[in-house]
DNA sequence: ATTCGAAGATGCTTTTGGTG
DNA sequence: CACCAAAAGCATCTTCGAAT
């Protein structure tokens, strides 16, 4: 490479060389310095990285801290937050020149009245931080443009160790919109920056003939004719037909997208020709850089309409199948993703964690003295936890238990146990469940549906996790909740679907080869199922064991 | 002063029984 | 017993709202 030789190289700065500016500075007190370092130093720690590792940038160790959990860094939520706010008090001082300052002169005349006029509370606050900017920029409200957003965001992502500056530009952006477009129509709207996320075309906008004949085959799909031939042997589920829907509705958009003339797809025998599939299938393969395995699924549909609704010949059925074999993608028992999630678990003290979570969240919930409806839903997230544990069901099962319908009290006092029965129709493999919780998930339960769960609103429906209208919280909606919470109060990363894992992965560790028990606890009506996910993990312990009995032996002849 | 929560919609991924 | 289809589940976006 050529280097200029009248260039001086600088090498970016660290936090090693933060430090060593921080200790040469006598315009601070000792006390404020000591802190300061202290900040720096430890924020390496947490990081496992030395000072002088570490760039002095902000964006950069915004993205480096925000993997940092305190529970699981065994520091406290307050510790973290002055750390941070000392990290950045340092790299201003030291390496940062130009800055806005935080707290300077007040807001100017005009965005002061603009936020303390605003008809809601929290319309002030989401507007606090971006007014101030603006102010100490000289731009007055009537200014703010699209370029000013821009850049607000750099300040916050070069100069502020906010967790998400882009989300905060969003809320701001609505906040903003929500006031011109309502309050104050003299104030200029910014523009919204398209999705990234892929939208297909509404089915709405293909001929009628192309709508009529999607609707033919989902109307095949869903009903059974037994004098039908070669008709369906079973009604496809709800989940299943709208999965059906989707796959021709991303396989036409992808058509479209590479070129096809919506109007020229007048029916599904439009989509299943063997160039037009290849055209579609490039056309995702390039848009998501490789097979995924949507193309696979997308693809299965297709066979499926061609060899049942177009009725294609054989040889055209051998091609299609031919181009399947080609998207498809390799998968063996479980993702890397689930696993890498598992594997928090072979550190004993994330399991204790979570184990011990309902409890911890009761407990916190019952510390607080007006307790209401945030503490509702603590209690509430603590039993799904405990009953997840106890009985690890689809989240769906979970989310949609009805006081009514699945719960049972038996016995007396302080025996009482709570059973839950659901029924096989209710289960995604038919398999009924029954458990009988323990004495203590029992208690937990009692001790939600009466002193917390009348918190909520929509509590006099018989959703035993209810939504504010009365009706069960959503699978998907009740999920992210969990997630969220175990999260929050554990820095564990992990979804309900998880917890089946967890289960027998803790089972199968206390007693190795012991499927059969995994099968039923999990309501596999295959052991097959149950040995091809988990035996895999045979490893970890193959690996825990070497260390233990081998590694061990050498650490004592050492 | 700073995000956070609820809930619906939909694209995308994973699970799981069964079959060739 | 590898592979596939059915039936989920997960992630993310959107919109309308607030809590600490």
């Amino acid at each position: 490479m050529y280097v200029d030789q009248y260039s001086i190289i600088k090498k970016p700065m660290t936090l090693g060389d933060v430090v060593t500016r921080l200790e040469a500075k006598t315009d601070l007190s000792t006390t404020k310095r000591r802190d300061l370092v202290s900040a720096v130093r430890t924020a390496a720690r947490l990081l496992h990285r030395s000072p002088e590792d570490l760039p002095a940038s902000v964006e950069d160790l915004r993205n480096r801290l925000a993997d940092i959990h305190p529970v699981q860094a065994s520091i406290s939520l307050k510790r973290l937050a002055n750390v941070k706010s000392g990290l950045v008090a340092a790299i201003e001082m030291t390496v940062t020149t130009c800055r806005i300052r935080k707290r300077q002169r007040p807001r100017s005349p005009a965005w002061a009245t603009l936020v303390q006029s605003t008809p809601q509370k929290w319309q002030a606050y989401t507007l606090s931080r971006f007014s101030h900017f603006c102010s100490s920029q000289g731009i007055e409200p009537t200014d703010v443009s699209d370029d000013v957003l821009v850049r607000f965001e750099e300040h916050l992502s070069k100069e502020v160790l906010t967790k998400k500056p882009e989300k905060i530009v969003k809320i701001t952006r609505q906040t903003w919109n929500g006031l011109a477009e309502r309050v104050h129509p003299e104030l200029p709207a910014l523009t919204k920056p398209p999705s990234r996320r892929v939208l297909t075309r509404d089915l709405s906008t293909y001929p009628a003939s192309f709508q009529a004949d999607i609707e033919a085959w989902i109307a095949r799909l869903e009903t059974v004719d037994f004098l039908e031939d070669d008709g369906p042997a079973k009604a496809l589920r709800p989940t299943s037909l709208r999965n059906v829907r989707a796959c021709l509705r991303q396989f036409a958009d992808a058509l479209v997208k590479s070129g096809v003339k919506p109007d020229e797809l007048l029916g599904l025998s439009d989509l299943v020709d063997p160039e037009t599939v290849k055209r579609g299938l490039r056309y995702l393969r390039e848009r998501d850089g490789g097979n995924r395995p949507s193309h696979h699924t997308i693809m299965a549909q297709l066979i499926a309409v061609a060899r049942y609704h177009v009725r294609v010949s054989g040889d055209i059925e051998k091609v299609l199948k031919s181009i399947q074999a080609k998207v498809s993608v390799a998968y063996d028992g479980m993702t890397d993703k689930n696993r890498n999630r598992l594997g928090q678990f072979r550190d004993e003290r994330n399991i204790d964690l979570l184990l011990d979570l309902p409890r911890h969240l009761v407990s916190k919930a019952g510390k607080v003295k007006d307790a209401g409806r945030n503490q509702a839903l603590m209690v509430m997230h603590a039993v799904a936890i405990d009953i997840l544990l106890a009985c690890p069901m689809r989240i769906g099962n979970l989310s949609s238990l009805s006081i009514d319908q699945h719960l049972t009290w038996r016995g007396e006092g302080r025996e009482q146990r709570v059973a839950i029965a659901i029924p096989g129709s209710e289960v995604k493999n038919r398999q009924p469940i029954t458990i009988d919780l323990s004495v203590e998930t029992s208690k937990l339960l009692d001790r939600y549906i009466h002193s917390w769960r009348p918190k909520l609103e929509g509590s006099s429906g018989n959703a035993l996790f209810t939504q504010t209208n009365g009706n069960a919280r959503t699978p998907s909606r009740f999920g992210q909740d969990i997630s969220r919470t175990i999260k929050r109060e554990t820095g564990i990363v992990m979804n309900a679907h998880l917890f089946r894992h967890l289960a027998a992965l803790l089972f199968l560790d206390k007693h190795p080869g012991e499927y059969e028990t995994v099968r039923r606890l999990l309501g596999h009506k295959n052991l097959n199922t149950t040995t091809k996910f988990y035996a895999p993990f045979e490893t970890w312990r193959a690996t825990e064991r070497y260390e233990t009995e081998v590694l061990q032996v050498r650490r004592a002849v050492k």
